[in-house]
DNA sequence: GTACGTAGTACCCAAAAGGATACTGTAAAA
DNA sequence: TTTTACAGTATCCTTTTGGGTACTACGTAC
């Protein structure tokens, strides 16, 4: 639950970016949800796309997302079962959102290559296109 | 430190968007780059603009955003001693995401009258058709 | 008759994040 | 003379988050 970080929210101006923060909270919402912008996927298959995700955890991000609004879960009743994640309307909203980060991060972030740490494009700021190509 | 959270960045795709969370990541980085993208604060201009932030957590997000790179912090040698705050140009390239992110709270996030919890314009969204269109 | 795939729960534990409070030193203002 | 502003640290404590392991039920395939 992110509600302490909504809690305050309102306490200063600026809060839009947080107020959204909060709903991206959480450390695999921002996957979920770039997979989901895709297309439905069932539990299982989100998993597979997600190696280091535990079913656990898994299970927690998906149902904030799901009390939030921003995705639906379609139980069929069947066995063995099914289970069908997808966006809602109200999901699909963040299209924008979930481009704009995607973007700066193919731009800015690099995985070193030993892929166990972050860097920015931190000198001085030469084309992001030279980072890339890099 | 968002390492942990780093860590597995490399482990799935979708990653460019957890990079890119990763280092907006903490509870008052949102805020605070929005403030420093108008312009250059001092330490106490910036609590004064946050006013549920402790010093403590201040100074660490602040410690986080110079150490990304994203912010600099110029002290000058006076007495008493003043320490202005402000974006770099790597940090200006995040305005099109702080933007999308205010966007998406200004359009769909309310706080309720109370101010204590947030809501998610949930009703089918009659809200920005725009915001669909895109 | 055993194993596999499905979509989870329950329980416990470690780590990280966040917060409260008190303290520093200097100079100018009241 | 006491207080205020400045920009922090240090210490301790609580809450939140995330992760590991084991367990469930059911039906099908081997």
């Amino acid at each position: 639950m992110s509600l302490p970080r909504a809690k305050l929210v309102k306490n200063f101006p600026g809060c839009p970016v947080e107020a959204t923060l909060t709903y991206l909270d959480g450390k695999w919402k921002g996957v979920i949800l770039f997979h989901l912008m895709e297309g439905t996927l069932r539990f299982n298959e989100l998993r597979r796309k997600l190696p280091a995700v535990t079913q656990r955890m898994l299970t927690k991000q998906l149902r904030e997302l799901e009390e939030s609004g921003l995705v639906s879960r379609t139980v069929y009743p069947v066995v063995p079962p099914r289970v069908e994640y997808a966006m809602t309307p109200l999901g699909m909203t963040l299209k924008p959102v979930i481009q704009a980060l995607a973007a700066w991060g193919d731009d800015y972030v690099f995985c070193s290559p030993e892929g166990r740490e972050l860097r920015l494009a931190s000198d001085g700021l030469r084309a992001p296109v030279a980072a890339l190509e890099a």
